[in-house]
DNA sequence: ATGAAAAGTGGTAGCGCTACCATGACGTTA
DNA sequence: TAACGTCATGGTAGCGCTACCACTTTTCAT
């Protein structure tokens, strides 16, 4: 005789349970609860009751394992912390919490290795999409993402070269625009301060760069930067060198709030007046940047909407409709205020 | 004659290859990559360099299938871009990403309805541990904890009846360490400002309340809350309320930094000398709170700790040896700066 | 030397679900 | 009326892995 395997399961009802009692065929549930469309309407009324009077919920790895396909996005950003990044994760996990879809996190920790690593682990879990941050991946994740056998959205910048689609925005052209914007405002010796300068903050650099250069001002003693990471109290201090550098320094575009803020508390601290002897622009439009004193101008980025258009998308693209526009920009904006108005 | 399932998982070796490929069981290859110890040398020698050659991953989904364990820590949060839970959650991350597991994310957007939501969703997945903020769940989703059949940590606070284990710390006395603080700084008339009060803020005002109470100098006009989510600029809104009501307002607690930050920037907006004028405590203590001019005073909160001792315990009590001590206090640090410095 | 336990290995039978094909009951067209 | 499609449903055979047992070989105490 043959025992089964004691319910291992802790006794949870499953699709036969659920076909047994409504008097159909596994299939034809598993049917009702993928493809309603398809059962009629009253085996769905059936099977639905029965799946209530059970309360019975479909194993996800089961389903993952019998049509090679498991209902999670793979989401990978370079920081858990740094709100620019949480703030994408929420746009996707608000945009994925309808529907059927869980979402499995990695942290990069800006590390192309620790990416690759990581696409490694996700592809035997087969993910119905890939989000990705960045468009520097590496070769090897490069050809990981697109031998993933599904949709990719490469998040926060726009690039030419989509592994398969695109949301973000110009890095260059915000740093552009921040540069541009202090020059008008009639700053000469505009400092550029960053920390962890990954590819996007090269980037914003580099549009710094070429708006200070067409503007005749580029000083390469200007720039300040470090691959250290990000914080308030570091911005306070490189701040500090830069001024140590330049003294003859009248405004200083920061790689982000973050960076910016720390400026701004070491010009209270040593009563260097914001914006008459120095302008400051920060990156990403924090929400405190409004409020801070005197409020600080900043480019305005959409991460959320970032987060949530990624997901737009990759959905269409898993119902096989593709958007025809593979790169989105979502542009930004640049938020003028007290701490460049002179 | 059979024609097998045309490979669906993209011609990914299986378990079966690498046996064949080694001259083993599959049985054999699946123990030498769980318990290495209880696989001849020889054979696990053969099996590594087979499983290298064809770069065999296993597939998660099967095993979980197979063993009716996923390797995945289910984790439920208030919120993604809170900068506390994020920490919390990027010590659960630090410390599972050596390990096989990997983790569920569930935003319960402070509701508890949502938690019970997500609780129902996770269960089926039969996830190794659940990691679940707060101590406040619903009498429904204290059940699905219970029965979850796997360790449970609940973290951010302590409390008298944990479901399992827990992880964190008092608000409570953190509030009434801050608000003591205030009155031996010589504050009288101390406001409490606070924003979405979910169950922790509540605790820190009680803290607060007790506090006051003692010291004969609580007024219920003191205290200004919102059910709002909070923000900087709803930290400068409260605060100009909290002025208008009581104008001989000498001191703020705040709920959190952010309102603190919020509080700060509105004194110096309305040239309100800090500490001299008005005092203001944080907490949680985020970075920034060092650096900002002038520095303030904040509860020092240890969240990334939080996040590692929660993988901690749950780890040990996977491996069948669960902590005798269920209640962790990690404590908190009230970090006396300038603020309050009078 | 002998029995018994321990260690190492493999076969079989699922885990719970869905892809694939088969079936039968209906139209629908020529 | 025959031939053919379409629709609704079900049966069967796995997906890739591991639990459970069975079997052999080694080790060890007596």
């Amino acid at each position: 005789m043959i025992k089964p395997r004691s319910r291992r399961g802790g006794g949870r009802p499953t699709i036969a349970d659920v076909a047994r009692k409504a008097g159909v065929g596994a299939i034809t549930v598993s049917r009702a609860l993928r493809e309603p469309g398809r059962v009629s309407e009253d085996l769905r009324r059936q099977i639905e009751s029965a799946v209530n009077e059970l309360g019975y919920v479909p194993d996800p790895n089961a389903r993952a394992l019998a049509s090679a396909r498991a209902e999670v996005f793979g989401v990978l950003v370079p920081s858990l912390t740094n709100n620019v990044f949480a703030e994408v994760v929420r746009g996707i996990y608000d945009s994925l919490s309808d529907g059927p879809f869980r979402i499995q996190l990695g942290n990069t920790h800006y590390s192309g290795l620790e990416e690759e690593r990581l696409l490694q682990v996700f592809g035997p879990q087969r993910p119905a999409a890939l989000i990705v941050a960045g468009i520097d991946q590496t070769p090897a994740s490069r050809k990981l993402l697109e031998t993933a056998g599904c949709p990719v959205v490469q998040v926060m910048e726009t690039g030419l070269d989509p592994v398969d689609m695109m949301v973000g925005f110009s890095h260059f052209q915000g740093g552009k625009a921040a540069a541009e914007h202090l020059i008008e405002a009639g700053y000469r010796r505009i400092g550029f301060i960053g920390a962890r300068m990954d590819p996007r903050s090269q980037r914003r650099l580099a549009g710094y760069r070429a708006a200070m250069e067409a503007a005749g001002l580029f000083d390469p003693r200007l720039t300040t930067t470090t691959p250290v990471p990000s914080s308030v109290t570091l911005g306070r201090e490189l701040f500090r060198d830069a001024l140590a550098k330049v003294p003859s320094l009248d405004a200083v575009f920061c790689n982000n709030d973050d960076i910016a803020l720390g400026v701004l508390f070491e010009c209270h601290r040593a009563s260097i007046a914001v914006p008459k002897t120095i302008g400051i622009v920060g990156f990403n439009d924090l929400d405190m940047m409004e409020v801070a004193f005197p409020s600080v101008t900043s480019v305005r980025t959409y991460r959320y909407e970032i987060g949530r258009r990624a997901v737009a998308m990759a959905l269409a693209a898993i119902e096989g409709n593709r958007p025809e526009q593979r790169v989105v920009d979502l542009g930004f904006e640049l938020k003028r205020r007290e701490s460049t108005a002179r």
